[in-house]
DNA sequence: CGGAAAACCACACCGCTGGTGCGGAAACCG
DNA sequence: CGGTTTCCGCACCAGCGGTGTGGTTTTCCG
């Protein structure tokens, strides 16, 4: 993952980047307050004065973390539902694919997820200030309104066989994503997530499918 | 919610009782890590000594939490699944009733949901010992069996109409609430919770009921 | 190549917190 | 009434999160 031959990066933020790796992957472990400075640059290998010349305070370390995991999330997500729509015009059609590539690619990954960034500043939610607090949120609304266009241009091709609040259904697909994370970590199941995701194509596919 | 009237139950335990509640709302909004003691014997207004002869350290208040949080669960699904199959014998027709009084359950809290212990846990794993860890992820195979269970016994009845992984369908029950709870804590909405087990609900039904 | 800016180090400092220890003193209960 | 339970008061400590100041090296760019 690093690059080590080609470095168009400057210096600053390649260690910049560092810092949020070793916070990150000890945030989604530990929590925020349990996540010591003097661990991050003892990992980094680099002084307590470098980690403060990078960001002011414990604060704005949380803020760069949880926008980049929100920018890394939505380029993934964009990647997977524009490859899906390469395939197909279909709505349906689309939203099932990319969900298939959604599972697996959450199957494909090397370790069990380590967690999302949201759900730790929900769980944690007084230990941080408005602005991440609202950047939380944010982030999820942004997915509830990727999944609600998909449903409606969905719903209005094929009517669904039964009532449904697609704004409920659009949301299935974070809950399962967050709760599907949950459970992965509790029980270190690597495949437990994509089961999950597969489970809401199932029931995308069945409420809407033509029989 | 507290007893002045009758008081059947020792001083002692009420104290603690206290104490666990103040705990678990701090854990809950703030994280573990950032549940300072201090906080919590001020709130109590008890001292530090009166802390410690209820827990020996920390890891005890942990260790408590998540039990008394498990056992609570524990009665109210007991409860609601015992009060559905009374009013029918139909093993998919409990199931129905049982989702519809947890989500009644679940819209009519004074509150938004303030966090599952368990969720808590999973999100800063590494701060906990490996029995508290233990409890934690027994807690959650408890919902998958109770939810198979079920579910094993509607299949007998009603073959579903797409093949299916039982298993995987007895955690989303667990995954909807959890990530349910997540989505709840962020956009601070009450009914958003009860909609994602209506959701599961729904979903069910279509599987196996009868065309 | 030179100088400015960026990136980082050394060190000193403070307050808070988890935790320990001990000597009590009420409150409860058989 | 006497013992147990349930706390309080207070003193103390080691460790860590977090901040500030001032200096040094490294990198970048014209």
């Amino acid at each position: 993952m690093s690059n080590t031959l080609t470095k168009p990066t400057p210096k600053g933020a390649r260690t910049r980047d560092r810092i949020l790796d070793i916070a990150e992957a000890s945030v989604l472990a530990k929590g925020f307050a349990a996540t010591s400075i003097e661990e991050i640059i003892a990992e980094a290998e680099i002084t307590k004065s470098g980690f403060f010349y990078h960001f002011r305070d414990k604060t704005q370390l949380a803020r760069a973390l949880l926008q980049r995991f929100l920018q890394a999330d939505d380029v993934l997500l964009d990647d997977l539902f524009a490859r899906a729509r390469e395939l197909t015009d279909d709505p349906l059609h689309a939203y099932l694919v990319g969900f298939r590539l959604f599972a697996e690619a959450m199957e494909e990954m090397e370790d069990v997820h380590p967690g999302c960034m949201v759900a730790a500043v929900a769980y944690q939610a007084r230990q941080f200030d408005a602005e991440v607090r609202t950047l939380a949120r944010d982030g999820m609304v942004n997915w509830r309104l990727r999944f609600r266009e998909m449903l409606d241009a969905i719903a209005v091709k094929y009517p669904p066989h039964e009532e449904i609040d697609l704004d409920a259904l659009a949301d299935q697909a974070s809950v399962l994503v967050e709760g599907g994370i949950v459970l992965a970590k509790l029980f270190e199941d690597q495949t437990l997530l994509a089961g999950q995701i597969l489970l809401h194509r199932t029931f995308v596919k069945t409420l809407f499918s033509p029989r």
